[in-house]
DNA sequence: GATCCCTCTGCCATATTATGAAACCCGCCC
DNA sequence: GGGCGGGTTTCATAATATGGCAGAGGGATC
């Protein structure tokens, strides 16, 4: 029924993987100690990990400073992952189109666990936006994107943290508010979020969908707030769901 | 002096890795017998190491087909490793430049353990050259990018197989006459490669180094081998070579 | 409707495999 | 020199993964 089973009897990837989650935009390069501590695991054992991941190449390390960072292997993994899911190559027309038209930044998110990944991303006019953030994840109850996924894909609301950190002024903290809000949202079929990420920055989204209805991500166009009035994020809500449509291949 | 050393004591992780590796361009997808066949792993066991990896976002099982390919979580992890090394982000100026300037396709590739991840390509005036390859890996023997690395790190050279299989009507598939090569290589300080990889395909490559000389990647440029004849190649070759001075960050 | 193939789940005895404490190095600083 | 904070290695222990088997559920094909 649903996704993510729990399972048990591989632990050992488990917490290679757990490793690779911990190297962050902020640390993208850790000794061992570091990742030791930060995973909770022995020393020993952390390092033996971090050995087999290196010997695939998943993991770099720094010959002089003796500290590890992300390897070349999951790039090519990940340039794969990007390449298998033809995602990208398909929405980057349309997301260079939004930017052109709107003057806003457009970007192409995809889900990944509990949050959005930013998987690609088109610069508008108005350059005010901080560029570049291409790779990073924010949580879904505080972004357009994530929202207007909630709405549409009922398990993910479930797999929803009970507790939400408020990220700006007026992030959504309550689940009850946000479950009444996606009501709206799947009416309307796009999603907004103002001073919810971040104070002054507002965003509209909405899904993109495969042939047969499967959703496979979020579109959306981000902006200063005070440019994003409600009127404005009326009309990018709707120009978001025409290029949804159009981006919907043939059945 | 240093090698990936060959690990012992968590293969498990080495399994489950060589699982995700077996994803390909031409097998995106894959089933759960595919996947127990082709690694040569219990039914049971591969099961069991593709739960965990899905749990964690690495794999995305279709729900409908039960098949099996590469998921978001390597997306994220993927471009996280990209970002980290902010190579992709340097050097992407500098490709379009090339590009414009000669007319082109240029590439910017990285070593992943015996072969070269192409990461970045900016097509050139002349759109013959298939585009989309970003994300394909080569053999090191066969292309120029591959040559100039083995050429400017010992240690590539040692680790290369020691069969090179043919590709194309002039692949080099003796190692002594490569390592010949390697000589001139180093001297000039650029690498070219004619009919090697594919018949019809020509290219040079030079050494992308980081402040401290370290090797980072290889920057190429390429095209049809009758519009890239030995002056141009030297031409071009000379280019690179000045392109990628440049790209070398301050001490 | 019967049959086949494949996925998924569970069970369980086996021993392979991972584990982590402790010890060992090594460069560095006091 | 002596102590210190890493990283690395060793080794006995037991926890963990393994894979054979078997059965349920689902799609296909016949």
């Amino acid at each position: 029924m649903n996704d993510s089973s729990p399972p048990q009897g591989a632990q050992a990837v488990l917490r290679a993987v757990s490793l690779l989650k911990l190297f962050t935009s902020e640390q993208p390069e850790m000794s061992l100690a570091q990742l030791s501590q930060a995973s909770g695991l022995n020393k020993t054992t952390t390092h033996r990990l971090l050995r087999a991941l290196q010997s695939q190449a998943l993991i770099d390390k720094n010959a002089s400073t003796g500290s590890y960072s992300l390897g070349a292997g999951l790039m090519a993994l990940g340039v794969q992952a990007l390449a298998s899911s033809d995602l990208r190559r398909r929405v980057r027309p349309m997301l260079k189109m939004l930017a052109r038209e709107t003057g806003e930044t457009a970007t192409l998110e995809v889900p990944v666990e509990d949050s959005m990944l930013i998987l690609d991303e088109v610069a508008g006019r108005h350059v005010v936006a901080a560029a570049g953030n291409i790779g990073t994840r924010w949580p879904m109850h505080a972004t357009s994107t994530g929202k207007v996924l909630l709405a549409f894909e009922a398990h993910r609301m479930e797999a929803l943290p009970d507790s939400l950190p408020a990220l700006a002024q007026r992030t959504m903290t309550s689940k009850d508010m946000l479950a009444q809000q996606l009501v709206e949202i799947r009416k309307r079929g796009f999603a907004e979020s103002t001073d919810e990420l971040e104070d002054g920055f507002a965003a509209v989204a909405t899904v993109i969908r495969g042939a047969l209805g499967d959703v496979q991500g979020a579109l959306s166009i981000g902006g200063p707030s005070q440019r994003l009035g409600p009127a404005k994020r009326a009309e990018l809500g709707a120009a978001l769901c025409r290029a949804a449509a159009r981006l919907r291949p043939e059945y």
